[in-house]
DNA sequence: CAACTATATTCTCTAAAAAGAATATAAGGT
DNA sequence: ACCTTATATTCTTTTTAGAGAATATAGTTG
């Protein structure tokens, strides 16, 4: 019960969601990440943790940055069925369109002074 | 984007999830339900609310009682695929199961003076 | 090891959610 | 029509979640 409202919980914020949405489509750093959404980094850090914690991303370091990816699921059968339907859901969704969009424009070389 | 986030909302809420697997069972009036979760009347009425906003729940009058019980999710994707996996999902789990053992001896007869 | 950069953590503030008390409404019985 | 009963709504209070500012940490480069 407490895991499932977990996931629940996770998946209750657009900002969350939208995470979701973009890291279907690919890898990305925090930096990234906080230019798509607009909010301040310490924010970013906090929403990826959530869903790290439920098991919906995972991380890798690649030296200063760390690169944030789905999981597959395998930690809880909420989540597998969860990120299952999301890979379909949403997809005509204004708000996911507009950030996919931008996908291949925003790039952690002009983001991060390197 | 909107909508999705609402039904995780709705579902982010033990109290919310145990009234699902309790209706799962069967059909139950406010009473019944307050019984079960041992939380005032007014909040059980403000619970059924929030899932009956995202067609998760319907009611329908039966003299003073409102009976309370599980729709079929065509309102929305999103509360067809939780609602089927909710059928076999926490079917295990202790506060769920806890509470299906009390399902037989609450009855609203002996909880309503009528 | 000192300076820099990307990310994480802490702290504080604001906003939203959950709970109960009191009250309002609606249906039934007398 | 009045009283009772089941449920809904409103109001207030307490708790929890989200946001940003400031700070801490960790990896990189010189």
């Amino acid at each position: 019960m407490k895991d499932f409202v977990k996931v629940m919980k996770a998946l209750s914020d657009p900002n969350r969601v939208k995470i979701v949405k973009m890291l279907q489509h690919k890898a990305l750093c925090v930096c990234e990440i906080q230019a798509h959404l607009q909010i301040a980094q310490p924010s970013v850090s906090k929403h990826l943790k959530i869903l790290e914690n439920v098991g919906i991303v995972e991380s890798t370091k690649e030296g200063l940055w760390v690169n944030y990816h789905l999981t597959d699921g395998s930690s809880s059968p909420y989540v597998s069925s969860i990120l299952g339907n999301l890979k379909h859901w949403l997809n005509d969704d204004a708000k996911t369109r507009e950030i996919v969009a931008k996908l291949p424009d925003i790039r952690r070389e002009d983001l991060c002074k390197k």
